[in-house]
RNA sequence: CGGGGCGUAGCACAGUGGUAGUGCGCUCGGUUCGGGACCGAGAGGCCGCAGGUUCAAUCCCUGUCGCCCCGACCA
């Protein structure tokens, strides 16, 4: 794509009101546009960002078993009346209609799912069942805040799976979990699988999955010599205690909670009256869990884990472009034409074999801005071509991790980052 | 929801009881051209909104709305 068309700019000033990383770097950046607090716009380089982590979701919840749908985010309020959580949700957005009648609008699908899988499920043998969706929510946060980390809309991935036995729930739900961080780990996020309270939804211990960074809003005991990490909130440990796994000392951090997975019981198959026949034709109980994972929330979370003082650092595998072209217009006109056609070649080539580029072809742009905006966006490799970068023999690379610039040969350089980003 | 801070040009900010400023950005002209250049000219404002005090309010007072931060809350 040519940064020429891009309708978003960057902005060199800091936005004011922007205090946490996340959302100072994704505004000043373009990714998107705050309406309201906790509400924001994904604009076209967000969005290219949030696709990538919807499609690594997607691709992690379908190998899981999962089978996607989309649920209704207005939601009727006998529903919410039936689960008992039409006022005990505290950040339940509730919606009066014109005709008196009130609706919910989804802050989460158990109260639509549940019912909606009962309709279909009859007999043990429909069992088990995992269904996903991807979808906006909405919570009456008292306090939104942290940019994109937590706000009053928000797309979100919820898992739901039912089973006819506690043990094939518990494998489901250990599977679910190395699909989680199986899902993080290609987000370029180290998360750590920690316990916590099941809250509103359920009295049993909950698992999140913790981003470690100082800009995390949870509290965490957790152990860096091995996997084990617990939420204070009902942590049995505390800093400076040995690991009760490893023995190592504990020590306090906070993170992002990005995923979270419950075990639910039947607090929602028994308030919908879900039960199936089994093999002796006795009704039998059904075993169910919840599975979330932020995405907007996520896309926050690798900007405050992967950034610098000049801006985002994205990680290969969902950055919105993969390659920020640059070309630098020379003082011979000739010149110019000749490096701007290079310059495209190169940005039809990398498409043809699938490699996203910005090509950065503005005319009336000096270098420094376009090397400034370059960090800013954050794509993991950016290319140089110019008067200086022919002379010395083709391609100025950079990465943006790292410090050094070296210099690829045109013919070579399509090879290259193929196998930098493979 | 409790506490604190802030609302002035697109953005960041200054300022004054007497009709509004700076920097960046934007438009035009020129000089520049590898890390956010420079010169000149120009456009751009319900000073968040409402009420009050005053001869006069962007400024003082009251209320309200909005945004940010701390806390509480967090499926």
């Amino acid at each position: 794509m040519r940064y020429s068309q891009l309708f978003t700019k960057t902005s060199k000033t800091v936005p004011s009101d922007a205090e946490s990383v996340n959302a100072r770097l994704l505004t000043q950046a373009g990714f998107v546009d705050q309406v309201m607090a906790g509400v924001y716009s994904w604009l076209p380089l967000g969005l290219r960002t949030l696709r990538k982590v919807e499609t690594i979701v997607r691709e992690e919840m379908n190998r899981l078993g999962g089978q996607e749908l989309l649920l209704t985010a207005l939601q009727p309020k006998e529903n919410w009346m039936k689960t008992e959580r039409w006022d005990s949700v505290d950040v339940l957005f509730k919606i009066p209609s014109q005709t008196g009648k009130e609706y919910a609008l989804g802050p989460t699908a158990e109260d639509i799912v549940t019912p909606l899988v009962q309709s279909f499920v009859r007999s043990y043998k429909d069992l088990p069942l995992a269904v996903y969706q991807i979808q906006t929510k909405f919570r009456d946060e008292l306090r939104a805040k942290s940019g994109v980390l937590r706000g009053r809309e928000f797309l979100m991935k919820d898992m739901y799976s039912f089973h006819t036995s506690r043990e094939d729930f518990e494998a489901f739900y250990e599977k679910a979990k190395i699909a989680y961080l199986a899902t993080f780990a290609r987000c370029g996020l180290n998360a750590k699988v920690t316990e916590s309270s099941g809250g509103a939804f359920s009295k049993k211990i909950s698992h999140e999955f913790q981003v470690e960074t100082p800009a995390g809003e949870d509290a965490l005991v957790l152990c860096r010599g091995c996997s084990f990490a617990q939420n204070t909130e009902i942590a049995t440990t505390k800093e400076g205690d040995a690991c009760p796994t490893c023995g190592a000392v504990l020590v306090a951090s906070k993170g992002i909670e990005v995923g979270n997975i419950f075990d639910l019981s039947d607090r929602f198959t028994k308030a919908f009256g879900f039960s199936v026949a089994g093999p002796d034709g006795e009704k039998q109980e059904i075993f169910m869990g919840c599975y979330g994972i932020g995405l907007t929330r996520l896309v926050g979370a690798i900007v405050e884990a992967s950034h610098d003082e000049r801006g985002i650092v994205w990680p290969k595998t969902v950055a919105p472009f993969q390659v920020h072209l640059i070309s630098l217009s020379s003082k011979d006109s000739a010149l110019t034409a000749d490096i701007l056609a290079k310059a495209d070649a190169l940005d039809r080539t990398l498409a043809a074999v699938g490699i996203e580029t910005l090509h950065d072809d503005r005319a009336d742009v000096r270098a420094g801005e376009k090397f400034a905006d370059a960090d800013l966006i954050g794509a993991p490799l950016r290319l140089v071509i110019s008067e200086k970068s022919l002379a010395a023999g083709g391609v100025e690379w950079k990465e943006r991790s790292g410090t050094d610039a070296k210099s690829v040969g045109m013919d070579a350089v399509v090879d290259e980052v193929k196998t930098f980003l493979a």
